[in-house]
DNA sequence: GCCCAGGTGAAGC
DNA sequence: GCTTCACATGGG
């Protein structure tokens, strides 16, 4: 057994600046070549090479499991692409996207934090949440001469700040939301641990159970967090990908656009509305047409 | 100033 | 049952 304080992992098919900026995630910092963040309590940096992902912690660890789940190395993109049903769509998707992965984030941390994105936009998402880690998180260990860093707050951290406090955050009107939320799951009411062992259906009404939890902050949380590769969010832009790209000049109600979205994209449903959701973010912009 | 942002919950028909 | 509205805050 080795201590080590960086590794390499080999792996193809992974952007990992497209899987850190895609909106799954709103802790990572860019700096250069290297991307910064806090994994399992870990201050972590990591870059692209040539045939992998680089990774340098800033105390030896003798393990990196926790790393290589948080990556999800072990799937195999060829298979989940393979399993996307072959239309138009979604194949122009992927090939703008090439690479986009998702992440297997900490069940508490990505449901505050999908809480917490409610009408608001991913630069201000990132904003507040890194005000409440600095704020209530525990300070995480730093190699000497890099700035501070801290743990995203338990929900015991969170459970014991006040309302107004947390909106100083800048969270507004969620802040109540996440406050009784993090009660709820500090006192064990809502049981995380176990959510991941439910079947789809179950895990998405015991989160809808907790405030500020509706169908698609749960499934947000569900896909990245607990690991249900089937969960599907519908947000505006997925709305909108949906409208505009599979049902174009047709006006098509949200419930039958929901069944659509629940039947279509099969048992990988979520990894193709993560390459929607990032495709219609990061297309140009279609000219409006101007005439002179 | 206006509209919009990885929505939700409550009130109004 | 559906549709409408309030809710903070900041960017374009």
């Amino acid at each position: 057994m080795s201590w080590d304080l960086e590794t390499n992992f080999l792996v193809e098919d992974y952007d990992l600046t497209a899987t850190l900026t895609s909106g799954q995630v709103f802790r990572w910092k860019r700096l250069g070549e290297d991307w910064i963040g806090v994994v399992s309590g870990r201050w972590v940096k990591l870059r692209r090479t040539g045939t992998g992902i680089h990774a340098r912690v800033a105390e030896p660890v003798d393990r990196w499991d926790w790393l290589r789940t948080y990556l999800q190395l072990k799937v195999d993109l060829g298979e989940v692409l393979g399993s996307f049903p072959k239309d138009p769509v979604l194949s122009q998707a992927v090939q703008a996207c090439h690479g986009l992965r998702l992440l297997k984030q900490e069940p508490w941390e990505c449901l505050a934090s999908f809480i917490l994105s409610s009408t608001k936009q991913i630069v201000q998402i990132q904003q507040v949440i890194s005000i409440l880690c600095r704020e209530f998180g525990s300070p995480v260990r730093v190699p000497e001469s890099e700035p501070p860093a801290f743990a995203f707050p338990s929900a015991a951290q969170v459970a014991q700040a006040s309302e107004a406090a947390l909106r100083a955050c800048k969270m507004g009107f969620r802040a109540p939301y996440l406050l009784a939320t993090a009660k709820l799951v500090a006192d064990g009411a809502i049981p995380l641990e176990k959510i991941e062992r439910l079947p789809l259906p179950q895990a998405q009404a015991a989160l809808m159970e907790l405030p500020g939890v509706g169908r698609k902050i749960a499934d947000c949380a569900l896909l990245f967090g607990f690991g249900f590769q089937a969960a599907f969010p519908v947000d505006v832009w997925v709305l909108r990908a949906l409208r505009d790209l599979y049902f174009p000049r047709r006006r098509i109600k949200a419930a039958r656009l929901r069944h659509f979205a629940d039947t279509h994209f099969g048992p990988c449903a979520g990894y193709a509305q993560q390459y929607l959701f990032h495709y219609m973010r990061t297309r140009p912009k279609t000219p409006r047409a101007s005439f002179k």
